[in-house]
DNA sequence: CCCCAGGGCCCGT
DNA sequence: ACGGGCCATGGG
């Protein structure tokens, strides 16, 4: 354990709740590349989620303990009062392959993130891989974000009224530092959240177009993760991969994802999840 | 030197 | 609308 890790584990906090962990993975749930502020401790793991919310987690029997003082934020975030299993059920009476494929990524949840991170967090991750996306999005904290006990929060939009425009090109983030900067003075969270649930995908969809360097894999990532639209299939390298090695091969890139979303409908984001998990293990 | 990473932009057809 | 070149950076 690294002398950051101590700090910030030092103070026990309360045991929020506990849950069954047979639809509940921490390592898997982390790992999937659907979050990018967590660390590793060993035996669990701690994260700033969603702007400034610490929790640290770890299994314990059959049981994930959860301990943070914001039990409801924490209950939603992991959106635990969502049937997994019966999720599960389903996604395996689509095929034999997407059996194995669910019951091999059963630990995975989708979490429920803040918009405002997950849209500057998945201009990050294009073309880019999930280690360094995770050193620049800290890095983006520490220099914008509020200091708190527990590490620094995710910048919001008055944190980057304080910063200049050249802040965006020291992070390391190479061209992508005029997309940051871009969302960094138009984006709002109010305006964000709007495009939640009943604005429909395709509206939301086009809406988070419009920002540069956001495209289709980013938008159904932000629309999957941070806005509760379960009905994409965000389609990046991993997918045209699995599409090519486990599906039919006569597709365009550019129509992939549709064609999955066709075939999974409601819960394609979950199964492409599944196969993202699957693929990348 | 190469290729790849949770892609998107911009330009020609 | 579509396809290909290009784009910063770091790791293998």
């Amino acid at each position: 354990m690294n002398t950051i890790h101590k700090i910030y584990t030092t103070t026990q906090l309360p045991v929020a709740f506990c849950y069954p962990n047979e639809f509940f993975s921490v390592k898997d749930t982390l790992e999937c590349g659907q979050v990018f502020r967590y660390y590793d401790l060993g035996d669990g793991y701690y994260g700033v989620f969603s702007g400034s919310h610490y929790a640290q987690l770890h299994e314990e029997g059959n049981q994930v303990v959860v301990q943070t003082h914001d039990k409801d934020y924490f209950f939603n975030y992991f959106a635990l009062d969502v049937d997994y299993g019966e999720l599960v059920k389903n996604i395996s009476a689509i095929s034999p392959f997407m059996r194995e494929v669910a019951n091999f990524g059963k630990g995975i949840r989708i979490l429920r993130q803040d918009s405002f991170e997950t849209l500057f967090s998945f201009i990050i991750s294009s073309n880019n891989n999930i280690k360094r996306i995770q050193q620049i999005v800290e890095r983006l904290c520490e220099g914008a974000g509020q200091q708190t006990p527990f590490g620094y929060a995710f910048p919001t939009s008055e944190d980057f009224d304080c910063v200049a425009d050249e802040f965006f090109s020291t992070l390391g983030v190479g061209y992508r530092d005029k997309f940051l900067l871009y969302a960094a003075r138009n984006a709002n969270k109010d305006a964000l959240e709007k495009l939640k649930t009943p604005t429909p995908t395709s509206t939301a969809r086009q809406q988070l177009q419009s920002f540069l360097g956001v495209g289709p894999k980013v938008a159904d990532c932000v629309l999957l993760f941070g806005l509760e639209h379960g009905d994409v299939f965000p389609v990046d390298t991993w997918m045209k991969k699995v599409y090519h090695e486990y599906f039919e091969t006569g597709l365009p890139d550019g129509a992939i994802s549709e064609h999955f979303c066709n075939l999974f409908g409601e819960n394609a984001g979950l199964c492409q999840q599944y196969l993202f998990y699957f693929q990348r293990n």
